[in-house]
DNA sequence: TATAAAAAGTTGCACTTGCACCTTTTTGAA
DNA sequence: TTCAAAAAGGTGCAAGTGCAACTTTTTATA
């Protein structure tokens, strides 16, 4: 589970791969990955090295939206890449597997038990991803920074059941992650801590009123 | 395709429920759907009548978050009611069939053919569902009203591939999917049609600056 | 076809936020 | 350990937006 060739032998990947007559493209760091991807119906697999989906603004500004490492899935399903200002670069030499979404829905596969292990496989990845994508809805459906902070701290305060977050990112990145401008949001923990509903100790954040 | 019981005839879905053990719920017009949801790993389906998933501001506003008709999928995975302010109200006399996540993924399924067929075909509404929240996201990211609109436009223009766009639902609903207040997302669609950008008749908007 | 409810259209105002532009602190690579 | 780059911390101001409170128009439904 958790990586999409879960309990596949090396045998089974090739017949796999074979059966779905995926295309194998190897990338040197910096590379764009797939500059075509934009219009076609495809998933893809990071089988290895990383990369990462970049935006770039009119301004010339670099937005990272999303890491892809080793295992990672993207493409025209699973994530914001159908915008031709976004960009796939890879991080590293980086080996990539794309995969003919229809070849993937084609039902003569289902006889294959080695098939219908790697569907399941990337079933549980993409719902765990689209559940990860509605929470972040939750959040930017907030129409006001502090609305969305808290929201933010009651996922996680709901997932790992403690008052203390540990945020996994920077406080810049947190700003993308709730879209709002990092000062703005700055300004709003202060405001936040100033009225007593949270302690900040640089990525540690404490709810006192939970 | 399209449907959950694509390709299954009357039979294999009775042995595909049994295999699941899945719960049948029955729900009268206006009954609260599963008011338990929010703490379980499941995946359920409205397979007669139609329901809506309904959140509830703390000043007793309602707001419509999904619409789900006969066919429609939801739970923890696929929708936005990890919490205790959201209900999935019954629109009319309502079946819905609950499958527990963790036998969804049990291994041991894909001996049967009945099942990788109705597994295929809700990994490919929740893959459509996923494009569709992702679309939303590239929306919901951006911070001015203007931008919003301008991306929603664009989405819309791809699909289409036509300067004239039929909205599908009323301008509040606009509003809402956007996330944004009514007026000013009005006002905002004011100044583009003063501007030039667009001109707007009734429910069709007609970019003039593609 | 009457009529009530919902949606569309409008506006002023207060508050929030984005943004530009700083300084200080932390981080990470040479 | 040094040093540059990134992140955190901070502030004033203008622009954008939410909100309340209307009027007008459209849409359902009895």
């Amino acid at each position: 589970m958790n990586t999409p060739f879960a309990d596949l032998s090396r045998l089974q990947t090739d017949r796999l791969f074979d059966l779905l007559g995926v295309h194998i493209f190897k990338y040197n760091k910096k590379e764009e990955i797939l500059p075509t991807i934009k219009n076609e119906n495809i998933i893809c697999i990071v089988t290895s090295g990383s990369a990462q989906i970049v935006f770039i603004e009119y301004n010339g500004n670099e937005i990272i939206i999303e890491n892809l490492e080793k295992d990672s899935l993207f493409g025209t399903y699973i994530s914001t890449t159908n915008n031709e200002n976004c960009h796939i670069i890879a991080k590293e030499d980086t080996e990539v597997v794309v995969i003919d979404y229809n070849k993937l829905m084609n039902p003569q596969n289902l006889r294959y038990p080695y098939f219908n292990t790697f569907f399941r496989n990337i079933f549980d990845i993409i719902n765990n991803k689209f559940k990860n994508t509605n929470e972040r809805i939750r959040i930017l459906e907030k129409k006001q920074i502090r609305e969305k902070l808290l929201e933010y701290f009651d996922i996680e305060y709901k997932k790992n059941r403690s008052r203390n977050i540990v945020m996994p990112f920077t406080l810049k990145d947190l700003a993308d992650y709730i879209a709002v401008n990092r000062s703005a949001m700055f300004r709003e923990l202060k405001h936040l801590k100033d009225e007593g509903f949270i302690e900040i100790k640089s990525k540690k954040i404490t709810l006192l009123y939970k």
